[in-house]
DNA sequence: GTCTATATCAGGATAGAC
DNA sequence: GTCTATCCTGATATAGAC
């Protein structure tokens, strides 16, 4: 791998599990195995590696997400599959952690490629409920939106809880709960 | 206000701003007008004033629900009451965002009491739905525990999304959506 | 109890040699 | 392109005077 390569996956990887603030750029180069000057002359700073770096994992996440979200069954398989999906739960949502990053929420550059990505999922999940609504999976009277913003809502406070406790098991009650509501309220199973 | 006090009050504030690994010593001086020296006697160092910061904003925020969950109402009534409260959306919830802070995560004593305020707020809540089951509220057949973690998991999840688009529309957009869901299972409303 | 001095290491970056 | 030297500031304390 090229050093600027590896550069941008080890801010990947850093910036998951400490954070922008946590991130240093000697901690950077030492887990890339590059030289202080080796980093500065392809990135400009902290800021431009990093931006590089979350531009990626947004584009890793949406990638993933649209696979599961467009395979192929009902619009209430695709959530379920979704929600329940492996995920690294501890870990918690590259891109959701960065929410609590008072310096990336402060950056409208570093901020932007977090709230795309977030909000392009909100806008596919609403898609695929309002799918289901068509079909007769879902009560019409659900707001498509405001369901969209409930699912995702509950995978990033499941990690919320998850990481609380040290424990995956929060994450997957909550999904449990969540599933146990969509499907209740179903006109059709 | 003594010394200790308002090192401790800044020392939240910060905390809830820019998470523990953001927060320094020299910024909750500056914050608090206190002396170097002065924090070093009444605190053995930053590790044990946020501990005694997490643990008061941990006690406060109990208390805070135990005041809009044990009001007079239904059950149905008491959680609508809890999810549509006034929050400070954007600034997150002091308590939840410690849980993305590494060196939290990685301390015991840090974690501990994270862990358990929301612990015991999904306790409570589920107590609560447990309670609407038995009234009729909710069908029998919701796991009261499933549904008081995507209850609070919405909340959680509700501020990253909220952070992440600089708007309280997403958060209170997950909300509706979880009360509708709630609400539509409801065998009497 | 509070202040000032001092210490050490890390954060974040620039300059110039190779 | 990469390395080393150097810079300045901040992070996190300890020591001892007042």
């Amino acid at each position: 791998m090229s050093t600027p390569e590896r550069l941008i996956e080890s801010t990947r990887e850093l910036l998951w599990e400490r954070g922008y603030v946590g991130t240093s750029p000697k901690a950077i180069q030492q887990h890339a195995g590059a030289g202080q000057g080796s980093m500065y002359h392809h990135f400009t700073g902290k800021p431009d590696l990093a931006l590089a770096a979350i531009r990626r994992t947004a584009e890793e996440m949406r990638a993933t997400a649209e696979g599961v979200l467009s395979a192929p069954g009902s619009a209430c398989e695709r959530i379920q599959t979704y929600l329940r999906r492996e995920r690294d739960v501890l870990r918690g949502c590259p891109i959701g952690r960065l929410t609590m990053d008072p310096d990336v929420i402060a950056s409208d550059e570093l901020r932007a490629p977090v709230d795309e990505t977030l909000d392009w999922l909100r806008e596919r999940l609403a898609a695929i409920v309002e799918e289901g609504k068509k079909q007769g999976e879902f009560a019409p009277s659900l707001d498509a939106e405001a369901i969209a913003a409930t699912i995702l809502a509950t995978v990033q406070g499941g990690y919320v809880l998850a990481r609380a406790s040290g424990s995956p098991a929060a994450f997957d009650a909550g999904v449990r709960g969540l599933l146990s509501l969509l499907t209740a309220g179903s006109p059709a199973t």
